[in-house]
DNA sequence: CCCATATACTTGACTAGTAAAATATTAGTT
DNA sequence: AACTAATATTTTACTAGTCAAGTATATGGG
């Protein structure tokens, strides 16, 4: 019984998290960045001093090594984030969000807690604190 | 209040479901298929007579119409599905889960089973079940 | 110091998806 | 029957990701 209702779980998880992912996305093209680019955005600021690795923000967002050094590549050129390099390992290159990225967060930031409202709208407000803490124990 | 625990939800949900589906896949590729495929077949096999439109069958997976397309064209090659032609309407195309395909979905389902109980360890059969109420408001 | 190994990242070749245009078929109106 | 519109699917051109190989830097023995 266990077995068939974990299946469920990641089944519907995948559903509904693919589902989820594009009724943001539309939103969030009206401020010109995908939802995958709104997470970098929102690991970073969450960050201190908004300056992560590569590595760790590629484990953030659940993205290859490669994965992230092309996710960042047209966000460093749109001056959303900014290259700075480690004095002490010179292999380290930091992400920095900038002042612009900052600002386009912010605003995106608001699109996306609306977004988020309207897709959990069925749900009660304990609802959702019941499944964030579920969530927290599936690491 | 409200709106940063919904706007967690969506953050989470994309976080874990994406690293769910890459730890299925990892398990699966010993079937030879990807969580994708093994989704594709899911809801084939349950669907009546094994068999759903292509339209029916992208909506289940949220794909779109192209994305089925492409995704069905190498599984029909190995034969896991097979196209078959609805009488009363020409521009129907259904899809159909071939006995190979039924073979194969009948092991990796064990295969998937197991890994999806893994990345539930650490919650409670109850949690489960909570967890798949609340999913079911969500859609 | 130098070499082997490890780490951080990038590049190249490939797979999987999307949106929009193209195709084929059906249905409704006149 | 013929024209228009709608529906189901495919094709085309593109974006986003993966893995494996390559590059650059650091570290720890001999």
């Amino acid at each position: 019984m266990t077995l068939t209702a974990s299946l469920s779980l990641l089944t519907e998880l995948a559903t509904l998290s693919s589902s989820f992912i594009k009724h943001a996305d539309r939103k969030l093209s009206a401020h010109g960045i995908s939802f995958a680019e709104f997470m970098v955005m929102h690991h970073l600021r969450n960050a201190l001093d908004q300056t992560m690795s590569r590595t760790e923000l590629a484990d953030a967002v659940s993205l290859s090594a490669s994965g992230i050094t092309k996710k960042l590549n047209p966000m460093q050129r749109l001056h959303l984030v900014e290259k700075e390099i480690n004095q002490r390992d010179a292999r380290f290159s930091l992400v920095k969000l900038t002042p612009t990225g900052q600002e386009i967060y912010n605003d995106a930031l608001v699109t996306c807690m609306h977004c988020a409202d309207d897709l959990t709208a069925n749900i009660s407000a304990k609802q959702l604190t019941t499944v964030l803490e579920i969530f927290a124990k599936l690491k």
